[in-house]
DNA sequence: ATACATTGTGGGTAGTTGTGGGTAATAATC
DNA sequence: GATTATTACCCACAACTACCCACAATGTAT
């Protein structure tokens, strides 16, 4: 089944040992083309949780982030904040990648991690975070979203 | 017969086994094209019932999703509401489908299944909730769907 | 009406996937 | 340099999923 490559989608529930690993689902790894070498960039999102790209579309990102002037403080601060915390990480055997404490942290993962696929990259919850993200944005954005869903014919 | 691909119409009333599979109709298989590989992705339905796209028309909407910047609060949670059900499932050599735990448990599906075509997509519905949503729609929408037909030729 | 093909439903089996933990190699600390 | 902590690699089990085969019911053609 070819699929779009590099996409990911779907919810998966899966959890964290004690050694900060978790399992990438297998769907993802899958869906991975091998010139990624089985590596992510896993870095902080924008929400509290773990931002994981495969290295190809990471090395686009870093592209991107060349190209802005060191000359704009706004520029540095906005490199700055996005690459200060990614590291590449290659899974294991059994498909995992660790995570560095610092992220771990960042996230307030416990045992259980959410995995969300986000189509171009993935997503690492602490459940409770996201319910309470969830409510949040139901508020709010219901009219706002009528508005995307209509240029998106879903 | 060639009518338009990826088109579906009808209602047929199957049912769920054990294992969470639903057969998707024949009418329905015959319909989709080949670049789809005998597969659909599933998702949450914005009724209580779930959606069945062809991948090719799924592709479509991811490459949509894409586009749009995360830099966005609203966009990353559009995306992950609108995403994070979806996977991708390839119907077997019997025609059927197997449904995730998560849709079956939001769609309340429990053995019988109505399946309903609608033009570009299918839906998965629990018989009594159709029952209780059309009673619903009835009594406010008639005269909504007379300026609707007004835009539309039928 | 009969024979044949197709379609829907059920279940068994083998392979894959998630999870835990053990051991060796590397790095850090005193 | 010795000891401890951290990281990487390997193996093992249990749960789940995908794949296969079988049968019954329905529809179609001769």
């Amino acid at each position: 089944m070819t699929l779009n490559q590099n996409t990911f989608t779907g919810e998966f529930s899966y959890s964290l040992d004690a050694k900060g690993r978790v399992n990438i689902p297998a769907k993802f790894r899958n869906g991975l083309t091998d010139d990624n070498e089985q590596s992510f960039v896993i870095t902080r999102g924008m929400d509290p949780c773990i931002w994981v790209y495969p290295v190809i579309i990471w090395q686009a990102i870093e592209d991107e982030l060349r190209k802005l002037s060191s000359l704009s403080r706004l520029n540095r601060s906005f490199v700055r904040s996005t690459v200060r915390y990614a590291s590449t990480v290659q899974y294991d055997k059994q498909g995992r990648i660790a995570l560095t404490s610092n992220l771990i942290d960042y996230a307030e993962l416990g045992k259980e991690a959410l995995i969300i696929g986000m189509v171009n990259k993935i997503e690492i919850w602490n459940p409770t975070l996201l319910d309470a993200a969830d409510q949040a944005s139901k508020e709010i954005e219901s009219s706002e979203f009528d508005e995307l869903a209509n240029q998106i014919i879903l």
